[in-house]
DNA sequence: CCCGATGTTCAACGTTTATTGAACTATCGA
DNA sequence: TCGATAGTTCAATAAACGTTGAACATCGGG
């Protein structure tokens, strides 16, 4: 369980998988959120998404954006930290990205990717 | 079954939903053909995707197709005419068709839908 | 008016998927 | 060394998905 996880190389990476990855709301958000990220350090905690799902549930959802190709995992110590791979999969499908990341920036508030996600609970 | 299924409208069209459609091999093939068409009459009869797989699977596709906003379904006589929503696509999500369709050309071979998709039988 | 062609709808099936909680592993700090 | 923390793995479950064939509806041409 310490050592890093499997990636994908570039090449073995593929579009069908990669999109049907982005198509759950929850990595959805995660990518998003890693996107918003790549202006600093790039890097996120996988506890950061701790409010998205339970833990186990994260663990799955990393796991496929992981063997997808999409993301990168590098432990640390007890956390691990993930990132997008995104000089790989700007070189794979230049502009896929970027678009799918802006497309859900304009959809934010009806993806409830938003920093702060309000549940609201009806009756 | 004469009169014209529905669609979505422009604003009802969701990222999620789009992307997951796009991430099965036979719906990404019938997209990127239609985009091939778009230079030319940008329509394409069902029939002449019947090379994809059964008449009532790529039915099943075709309806996914036309619910997430992917494509439009005009009828003719007892045919019927798809095309791409491009207009509202590009509006709803700017870039992101461009993207996928050229990510789509790159792997071409890859993804097997090539014009003439030879299926090589091994023992 | 029927026949053939085009496509859809339906029920059935096996597979994959997302989600859960419990058990587990590994690391850090006191 | 002990305990708390971070995250994964596993088994179980319910829902969704893709594929199939048979039945159905609709239109155009003889």
């Amino acid at each position: 369980m310490s050592r890093t996880p499997p990636h994908p190389t570039r090449e073995q990476i593929e579009l069908p998988m990669v999109l049907d990855c982005l198509s759950d709301p929850i990595r959805l958000t995660i990518v998003y959120q890693l996107a918003q990220q790549e202006r600093v350090s790039g890097e996120l905690c996988c506890g950061d998404f701790n409010g998205l799902a339970g833990k186990s549930n994260l663990a799955y959802h990393f796991a496929k954006l992981r063997e997808c190709g999409l993301m990168q995992t590098r432990v640390a110590g007890t956390n691990r930290f993930v990132r997008l791979r995104r000089e790989d999969l700007d070189a794979r499908f230049p502009g896929l990205l970027d678009a799918v990341i802006a497309s859900a920036a304009k959809d934010a508030d009806r993806l409830r990717l938003l920093p702060e996600c309000e549940v609201v609970e009806a009756e």
